[in-house]
RNA sequence: GGAGAGGUGGCCGAGUGGUUGAUGGCACCGGUCUUGAAAACCGGCAUACCCGGAAGGGUAUCGGGGGUUCGAAUCCCUCCCUCUCCGCCA
């Protein structure tokens, strides 16, 4: 969420970020100064009468410490008190409204991010080691998976339907040596926290992060008595929640935690869509990197983030580029977003294997997270960041298509086997 | 699931209808003292919103919501959360 001053003063500066992102301001912005107006305009009566009202009081009790009769003033006070609940009650509406508009506007594009119309428009920053060569064709990971007898989607389909996946053997072994692997990097080299979160959250939770209310329909909901809760599409939820409505002591500053989390959506809108393997599953694991910055600091913890989620694929001798996403392909949250892509030779693609923004102030404001800076009183939002660091499914499929024999067994790299406990997959029988 | 206790400012902790935004302590900031530091002492120190060019003024906030009252942190209702004990259970 944008703080409602700065949109008031800087009006033109917001439509055009929103011009940028491709979307109509008149459309987003629409209704917004005369519900500005009108609240305040309630809110200055409805406090001027309270003021007189609050003053009557006193009187009131002055006269009844010296023992004289106040009935006159009370009955003037009463029926101030409807006017005054009337008053607030617009007010409130007013309020409401304003809120509501003021959380439908996306965040404003860092002005370094790339101006565009879609994903054609972003731009490579970066790309590391080279693709593999191969003397036969490489085949997708599913064909892979299902051959080596670790991938088993009748069976995952019998179990749950359909976007879901059963790993066999050195196939499930293979997720759990990935996630230890990331897991101990980013905790031994790259200063973060490990962090074990629910994988159910409350709505204020899935709010301060910006799933809610918006993108409801992409997230599995579980009644509970007659509440909700919701399970986690990414660990970013649990994770940038840890503080909601917490004040951190600015020389803790960064804060850096992971946690390595399943994560659940409900992809509706995506039938049709990714359909064969691993790549979109309503069930997935990640190890999530979430950062909690000086707002002097961000863009520069935004590279740290982003170098420390390629270092996975850089162990993993894994072939990607790093892509600046453009104004109209970013996330409604972020001020910035880079997206690593890492190549697939079976599908002869780079695909999407970590997402790692900038969202300023935007989440700090919804959840209400600030910090204190050393000397001063005064507390202000943080900015938070996160990236994926990886995608352990993704990581998976890369791996698979990307170290696949021509015997179609699969070596594992060297920095992974120990994790492992093996050099190579091949067949199980079954 | 049953019984009980409690939710107050960055933290701890007073406060049971009338200048209580809220005593006190800690922490923090400034100052005096000191070669420096500590200690001691003095002073300062909540947030949001509204009006205002500013100075300043106003309103709200003691878990959330509603009610009683001229007036509520204080009384009533309701919801949420935390803790303790019992039961059940991975």
């Amino acid at each position: 969420m944008l703080d409602l001053n700065f949109v008031r003063d800087n009006l033109p500066l917001v439509e055009e970020k929103l011009r940028q992102r491709g979307m109509n301001p008149a459309e987003v912005l629409k209704g917004f100064r005369e519900l500005d107006t009108n609240r305040r305009q309630a809110i200055t009566e409805a406090e001027s009468l309270q003021a007189r009202r609050n003053r009557a009081s006193e009187e009131i009790a002055k006269l009844k410490k010296s023992g004289q009769d106040a009935s006159a003033m009370t009955a003037e006070t009463k029926e101030s008190r409807d006017k005054i609940q009337e008053l607030e009650k617009t007010a409130a509406e007013y309020e409401t409204q304003l809120r509501q508009l003021l959380a439908g506007i996306p965040n404003l594009p860092h002005d370094s991010v790339p101006v565009g119309k879609s994903a054609e428009d972003n731009v490579e920053v970066r790309r590391w080691g080279t693709p593999p060569k191969f003397d036969f064709a490489p085949k997708p990971h599913w064909e892979l998976g299902e051959q080596l007898g670790i991938l088993d989607f009748e069976r995952a389909a019998k179990l749950a339907g359909a976007r879901f996946a059963v790993y066999w053997d050195l196939g499930a072994k293979l997720e759990r040596a990935l996630a230890n692997f990331m897991l101990d990097l980013h905790t031994r080299e790259h200063g973060y926290t490990e962090v074990l979160p629910p994988y159910l959250v409350n709505s204020d939770s899935m709010y301060g992060t910006g799933q809610l209310p918006k993108f409801a329909s992409d997230l599995f909901r579980v009644p509970h008595g007659d509440r909700e809760l919701w399970l986690i599409p990414t660990a970013e939820v649990p994770l940038t929640n840890l503080y909601r409505d917490e004040i951190i002591d600015g020389t803790r500053l960064p804060v850096s935690v992971t946690a390595y989390t399943p994560c659940f959506r409900s992809e509706a809108g995506s039938y049709g869509k990714d359909v064969r393997g691993i790549i979109r599953q309503h069930q997935f694991q990640k190890v999530e990197l979430v950062k909690f910055s000086r707002p002097e600091d961000s863009y520069g913890e935004l590279e740290k983030l982003t170098r420390d989620a390629e270092s996975v694929l850089q162990k993993l001798g894994l072939h990607y580029r790093v892509v600046t996403l453009c104004t109209s392909d970013m996330g409604p949250s972020s001020a910035k977003t880079y997206d690593i892509e890492v190549w697939l030779p079976g599908q002869n693609l780079f695909r999407e294997i970590s997402s790692c923004s900038n969202f300023e102030a935007y989440q700090a404001r919804r959840a209400n997270i600030r910090y204190r800076r050393e000397g001063k009183g005064k507390t202000e939002f943080v900015h938070t960041l996160n990236g994926s660091g990886l995608a352990i499914g993704r990581t998976w499929v890369a791996l698979v298509e990307n170290y696949q024999q021509s015997d179609g067994s699969v070596l594992i790299p060297e920095a992974l086997q120990s994790y492992l406990g093996a050099d190579r997959i091949t067949a199980r029988k079954l």
